[in-house]
RNA sequence: GGGAGUGUUCCCGAGCGGCCAAAGGGGGCAGACUGUAAAUCUGUUGUCUGACGACUACGGUGGUUCGAAUCCACCCGCUCCCA
């Protein structure tokens, strides 16, 4: 069984510990995503170990395509196929619904995905992707969803939310008939909701009202970061985290930059997971204390320094600016490999850090110090 | 010695009288990236100017023409074939 403890709070700010059966993960965590199994840019689970990593991320849509949910299954779920024994949690499939628009249809009954390996039809609804995550073995299974791209019309999203609401009674029903099979993977596979509603803060509040109905063991915040402007995510993060259950972890999905998580950890949040630490890595953005840089820029061709002096990570620890530089211009696959491994440690370092500023009670001057710093190109 | 080609902007390479500061690659310079169809995508890449525009450019020199990277003559360089 989980347990959510939550240990301290400065306003609205919190600290807490998540307890699950592969390990307990300190909050405020950013979650590392490695979609289909691996993060990608050459970065192997047993990398993660010394990036501080707490949690991994994997996705039901890409493992159910390739190799196979049943292929993992057989193989003894994604710890012993990864290696990475840690809480691992998967998304639904739910942003594949939102990410491969042009390539779906949707139901009341789920959605066909045209895969992009081959252009198959694959159809998956909340029992497929609760069936898939349950192969899979994960500790967090994610409820099936509809994520909305922003803007979207009000008559629109009150629909999605609806049909939204009514799928995550099938996952529910779905993941405790899964847990009770004898032969599951993780028989105490816990289930998160996700909470929609686009912009519209009356839908928003609705919708996080019926999901904590349900009591789940987690409560996702989705559709965000899709389209509507920062302000407008700040203000719905306003509006629902006081609807959210106290005792239960609060993530924030696919968000976000490091200024991001800083205001949604002011505003309540607990868990993190975004995409642009590794790709944005992989296109040698990065991330410093003292701010972005783009490590391609011809000033520093002859710079000899590491990435960030501040940084004790493998990659800062032994490699240059210029010499990295180097291996991205010669598309050396080592570039990406020590990029993205330089900022994950940097978001995982950056959780780190916000956790002990709530133990010494200097959240708000942490924020006040970095939120803007962080997101500043330099 | 004879014959046939060829020389284009940083590189490769298109162009065959005006729509050419010159296609397309590459390289360079910069930007984007938020539950990953993303080792991807976008912009830019002669000089000057805020812009209109002006100027300098297609091996060299001279010519034909209203107008030449494009046609002609000679010169220079390179390639291939025959002796």
């Amino acid at each position: 069984m989980s347990q959510f403890e939550l240990l301290q709070t400065e306003e609205r700010a919190r600290r807490g510990r998540f307890s699950t059966v592969h390990g307990v993960v300190e909050t405020p965590a950013f979650m590392n995503v490695a979609t289909a199994g691996a993060i990608k840019g050459g970065v192997s689970a047993f990398d993660l170990a010394d990036l501080k990593c707490q949690v991994q991320l994997c996705n039901t849509y890409h493992l159910h395509i390739r190799p196979g949910d049943e292929v993992i299954r057989a193989l003894g779920g994604l710890h012993t196929f990864t290696g990475w024994k840690g809480p691992i949690l998967t998304d639904s499939g739910g942003f594949q619904v939102f990410s491969l628009a042009k390539l779906r249809k949707i139901t009341e009954q789920g959605v066909e995905f045209r895969s992009h390996v081959d252009g198959k039809r694959i159809f998956m609804g909340p029992e497929e992707s609760m069936a898939i995550q349950s192969n899979l073995g994960s500790t967090i299974a994610m409820a099936f969803d509809e994520c909305v791209e922003n803007p979207a019309t009000y008559d629109y999203v009150a629909k999605s939310v609806a049909r939204t609401t009514r799928w995550l009674t099938r996952c529910k029903a779905a993941m405790e008939e899964l847990n009770s099979r004898t032969g599951a993977i993780n028989p105490q596979q816990l289930l998160f909701g996700i909470n929609q509603g686009s912009t519209y803060h009356d839908l928003r509040v609705a919708h996080m009202e019926e999901i904590a109905a349900f009591d789940l063991d987690g409560y996702a915040i989705g559709g965000l970061a899709v389209g509507e402007t920062a302000k407008e995510m700040y203000e719905v993060l306003d509006v629902v985290t006081p609807h959210m259950p106290v005792d239960k972890p609060r993530y924030l999905m696919g968000v976000g930059t490091p200024h991001n998580i800083i205001e949604a950890v002011h505003r309540g949040v607990d868990l993190f997971d975004c995409v642009m630490p590794s790709r944005n890595a992989r296109h040698a953005h990065l991330f410093t204390w003292d701010g972005i840089i783009n490590l391609q820029n011809a000033k520093y061709q002859l710079d000899d320094g590491p990435i960030d002096s501040h940084c004790d990570c493998p990659t800062c620890s032994r490699y240059s600016r210029a010499y990295i530089r180097h291996l991205f211009r010669a598309g050396e696959m080592l570039a990406m490999r020590l990029a993205v491994m330089h900022n994950l440690y940097f978001y995982n370092t950056l959780m780190e850090r916000i956790r002990q500023a709530l133990v010494e009670g200097k959240f708000a001057e942490f924020r006040k110090q970095y939120s803007v710093r962080v997101g500043t190109r330099i």
